[in-house]
This record gives structure tokens, C-alpha cells and sequence, in this order.
DNA sequence: CTGAAAGCGCTTACAG
DNA sequence: CTGAAAGCGCTTACAG
């Protein structure tokens, strides 16, 4: 096993005392220059490391968040949404930046998962990432407000939630989508997605569609909406079934990308091509839905921001700031799947 | 800010002293069954968590294991390989069945970034993870062994290499795919990768397929190889220079499936169609293989055996045991891509 | 089976 | 600007 230098060591090389070599590395403007550098080559001579879990026991605070990734546990670990791979890829990004480390874990939302790593220090606070019931975990987000826990989640936000909440404008991404088909002609426009309060981020996507044909005079016909979970697979067979049901439609608006892939391949192989028997559309602007063929209409997240964001209201939290929920925007991306 | 309680206030909660506390919630047989259960009760009643940075200083151990996962300084963010994304979260599931919780960290190959998780006693050991140019980083590996830090690397499993290093059987893998291609009639079998020790995983796969094809008299034509790295734009550019080059060929090989799934998108956009002008073929079997039209003839990479082995391995080292580096079997699966 | 005590490697008032 | 000292919350020989 390696022999680690410590402080100590530092000190007796560099001719100062433990309480010095600490200030020092710690850029104290307390410590002479000469001094610090002195020290510092010490440092480096023994390639020196900082003990971050005494550095942390010390100042009561771990310089760590945890990343907690739901899965639905209908979806198979395989599956898990590029969505929100790229937001963890850019959270790890916004905590790098700012001197933070990841903790990540994946959890199930019918675990029993609490907020193990703030409990124990692991973590300074924590980011919830993931769809899934919204109703079921409610009460678990109260409790962790009780418990006084620094957490920020990403999700729908809504008036009455517990904690604070970052989102997309789902509202306004459906509305967009659904002026878009609208504009192209279509009429009787289906939706692919739940469309309850269980799942408030689809469902924020629906009443914008619902507003959209609203405002255009359209009639909205309920038998055009059919439930489907964010997979490929799910899309599919929600795709199937509408067409089984014979409500004939001339476009479809998945509720997210993984949903329009399936429902893609579901109108190839029942003979309908997209766009021009029916526009098909999307939200996420995940990677592959530029490059699916048609390339698919969808409505870009920026999760670059969206990291950004949980990160620095995490971090504002766990300041002792008031930190608001917020709403982030969106931007209708229109490609070859829409255009008929 | 919330108050946490320490084990000295579990002690006056339940008369005992502190080291008990410590003693029986760490599950130590020393202790009597009911001062565990008092002990226990007042645990919970306090809402007792233990710090892991105390634990972990005392210990000299941190329970944590970090996740170094490389990035292609070509691949924008979004397109981190799905089959990297898969093993993360089955690393991840290794991880949290063997109570070690996981760090994780993108990086570039090209940056400087050294072990500072393990230097700074943040974690035990790293996990290395990511495609990328094998020669450029060689010393970093190097580096690592000198320092004793413990490292398992994902890729290829070579005779000189430094450290430790699970893979998939690349050239197994290799040969498979090319024999069945072989088998379906399929003589002129390009190849989309690139194929140079700088490569190691996709070189392997390329020794394979030549093996496959020289076992079968099949001559090698060195015009029917294109480099490609693992996306797939990479994979629609590669597959539209080798149509542009005019060579003829039958059936395409791609070294991965994001390469495959480019290279469909370029035969179409070709006129050529899949699997009847052209049998194709990827490797990794991510989520999309099988969603693709038509689905994708691929190689089975077993992600939940890779991450438990890597995990294994790593704490293996970490408790000072001789570690093999070990190659992992992999498995053909035929899909409509390549039936012709 | 239990307690008193030392110590993990830092940070930070306190004193000079 | 620097040092001596206390203490963060645990774990673990050592003694009984």
C-alpha cells in the first residue's frame, strides 16, 4: 500500500508548523509568500494530497452532491432515458466547475430511498432526477423538506410543491408543437402520452396541446389521446393501439422522443409514412431524433442550462439562500418528420 | 439548519457509552442483544445517521469507489455512447449491492486528470471507462501503477498492458459476426472502424473478422476498411465515403452499433437497402440495435456481468489481492440486418 | 460484554 | 504572519 504524507509531514520538510502548511495550501492570505512557496514545493516533493474526509469532518460539510436517478421500474436498466443520461452528464459538468463531487445512484421510485447521502454527510444536498408517479413520491418530498434536506428536483413545476423545483416549460413546448401541426394542416392531431396529474410533466405538455387546438377552433377528441410511458417500446404498442382503434388521425404528437421512435416503427409497419400520411412529432430533442428517418420534429430541453441551474439552486440551499423554482424555456426544433 | 445527532447523544439516550453505540450499530458481536436494541431504538428516535467522514477518517478507508468516464474530445456531450451509459448504471448497481457508494467523473483523454479521487482519499480505488486513442494514454496508466493507486480499466485485454483490464471478447466477437455474414453468402465484407493498435477494442474486432475471412479463403481487400469512431455521424460519413469509393462490396461490418446505425441511415439515403443489397452487422447490442429498421444483427456485450466484474476486480486490488485482467464472452445476435 | 482513551488528518479561533 | 491547541465524530486496541 502507498504511504501517505500528510500535513505533518509537510511541515517537518518545509521547517513550519501543521496549522501553516494547512493555511497555506488552503490559500489563507494570512501566509507569506515565501513561506507558501516553500511550502508548496514541499508539498509537491511528497506529492501531497489533501485528506478530504478529515478536510470535511473538520469543516462539517463534504464539497459532494448526490445525483438521484429514478427508473420507473417498468423500464428495463438498459432503457434508461438519453434525456436524462445527458443531464447527468451535464450536471457532472456544472458540479465539476464548482470544486463539488458527484455522488450518483440509481433508485427506484418505489424504494424506500429517503435521503440517505445528506443524512450521513455524504452529500451537502441532492438533485432528484427522473419521471415517474408524481402522486406516489409527493409525500416522500414533504419529508424531506421536514427533515430540513437540501434537495432541488427536476420535474414539472407546479403552484403547491414541496422543495424547489426546476422544469422545462412543458406548457408552452406543447403549445408549439401542436400550433406547429396545426399550421401544416393537420386536424385531428393524436397524443401519445399520459395525460393525468400522476405525470405533471406530460401532462403540461398536453394542456398545451389542448390549448393550442383550442385557440385554432379545433374540437379536442379524447379518443386521440392514448397512454404511454417514456420508451420506445411503450410508443409502439401505444401506437398500435390508436391505430387499432380507427379514430384516423393525420398527425401525432408524442410526448416525448422515445414515444415518437416507437411510434415511428409502429407506422412503418402498418404502411403509413411519415410525414406524408400522418406528421409525427416529439419533445426532448434527444441525439437519435435527428437522426432517425425522417429526422423527427421535437422540442429541444437544453440540458446544459438545466444542469447549470439544479446545480447552482442546490448550491444556493445549501448557502441558507431562498432559492425559487423555475421554469426554463424551450424551442420548437422542426425537421423532416412534421413537414407534409 | 438541521441538528444531527452523534453517537455521543445515542449514548445518553440510552446509558451506554459512546464506544458502545459505535460497537453495536456497526454491528459488532460484542455487544449484549438488548443494549443493541435500546441502543438501536434511541437511534432511531434521534434519527441518528452515521458520519462517513468521521468513519471514513478513522477507518482510512472511504467506502467510495469513482467512476472515470472518458469522452472522445471529438463527441460533443450529448452523444455519450449508450453502451458506456449502460455500464454506468450497472456499475452503479454493483456498487450499491456491495455498500459502496459510487463518484463519477467525465473527463477528457486528453486532459490531465490524474487519480485525485483515490490521492485524496475520496475514494478507494478507480474504475476507467471510455473509448478512446489507447496509445496517447498509456503513461497515464503507467503512472497509476507506480503510485500504487487501484485502477480496472474497460477495453481491450493485452499482453504488456499496465494495471488491470476487463474486456469483451473483441476478437471472438469479431469472428462471429464476420462468419455469419460469411455464412449468408456475404464475400465482400467491408469493414467501418478503425482498425490500429490505437484502437485496441476495435482493432480486435478487425483481427477477428480477417480471421474469419481468411479461415474461409475469402481474400482481405484492404479497400474495403474505413475508419470510423463510435458515433453515428462518424458511421454515415465513413459509410458514404466507402459507397463513394466505388469498391463493391456485400455486407458492411460495423465496429459498433452507433457506427452501424449511421451506416443504415447512409445505405438508405443511397438507395441501398438493408438487408437485401446489403447485409450489416454492429457490435455493443445498445437499446436501439433491436429498435431499428430493420433491427440490427449485433454482438451481445453483457453490461451487468462487465460492471460486476469491474467492481469485483477493483475491490480485489483494494484488499491487496492478485487481480487478473479477464476477457468476458460475448454473443452473436442475429436480427433482420444482416438475413438476406 | 462495556468503558475510558487515543487518534485518524485536518481547520480555525486564540494568542502572540 | 505564525504556532500551540482544541475539536470535528467516529473506531478500536486495551483493560477490566
Amino acid at each position: 500500500m502507498k504511504v501517505k504524507a500528510t500535513s505533518i509531514d509537510i511541515a517537518h520538510l518545509a521547517g513550519v508548523s501543521q496549522a501553516t502548511v494547512s493555511r497555506a495550501l488552503r490559500g489563507s492570505p494570512l501566509v507569506n509568500e515565501e513561506t507558501r512557496r516553500r511550502i508548496q514545493a514541499a508539498a509537491e516533493q511528497l506529492n501531497y494530497k489533501l485528506d478530504k474526509n478529515a478536510s470535511n469532518l473538520r469543516r462539517m460539510h463534504s464539497g459532494t452532491l448526490a445525483l438521484l436517478l429514478f427508473e420507473d421500474p417498468t423500464a428495463d436498466e438498459s432503457h434508461i432515458n438519453p434525456f436524462f443520461l445527458s443531464m447527468l452528464g451535464s450536471i457532472t459538468r456544472a458540479c465539476a466547475q464548482r470544486g463539488y463531487d458527484l455522488l450518483i445512484s440509481f433508485q427506484q421510485f418505489s424504494h424506500d430511498w429517503h435521503a440517505d447521502f445528506a443524512d450521513s454527510n455524504k452529500a451537502d444536498g441532492i438533485i432528484l432526477l427522473g419521471y415517474g408517479d408524481y402522486l406516489t413520491h409527493r409525500d416522500k418530498l414533504e419529508k424531506l423538506v421536514a427533515q430540513r434536506t437540501c434537495f432541488v428536483r427536476w420535474g414539472a413545476v407546479l403552484p403547491d410543491q414541496p422543495g424547489v423545483s426546476i422544469g422545462c416549460d412543458n406548457f408552452r413546448g406543447g403549445q408549439a408543437v401542436a400550433g406547429h401541426l396545426l399550421e401544416r394542416g393537420c386536424r385531428r392531431i393524436a397524443f401519445l402520452g399520459d395525460a393525468s396529474s400522476h405525470y405533471p410533466e406530460f401532462f403540461g405538455r398536453y394542456r398545451g396541446y389542448v390549448d393550442a387546438l383550442e385557440q385554432a377552433g379545433v374540437a379536442i377528441d379524447p379518443a386521440l389521446q392514448e397512454n404511454a410511458e417514456s420508451t420506445e417500446h411503450s410508443g409502439y404498442e401505444a401506437m398500435r393501439s390508436l391505430i387499432a382503434r380507427e379514430v384516423g388521425f393525420d398527425a401525432v404528437f408524442a410526448a416525448s422522443d422515445l414515444i415518437a421512435i416507437g411510434a415511428m416503427r409502429a407506422l412503418g409497419d402498418h404502411g403509413l409514412r411519415v410525414p406524408q400520411d400522418v406528421a409525427l412529432a416529439g419533445f426532448d430533442d434527444i441525439a437519435t431524433a435527428s437522426f432517425v428517418n425522417p429526422p423527427l420534429t421535437t422540442v429541444l430541453q437544453d440540458t446544459r442550462q438545466a444542469g447549470e441551474v439544479l446545480v447552482e439552486s442546490l448550491l444556493g440551499l445549501i448557502r441558507g439562500e431562498a432559492v425559487e423554482s423555475e421554469v426554463l424555456p424551450v424551442k420548437l426544433m422542426v425537421r423532416g418528420s412534421s413537414l407534409r
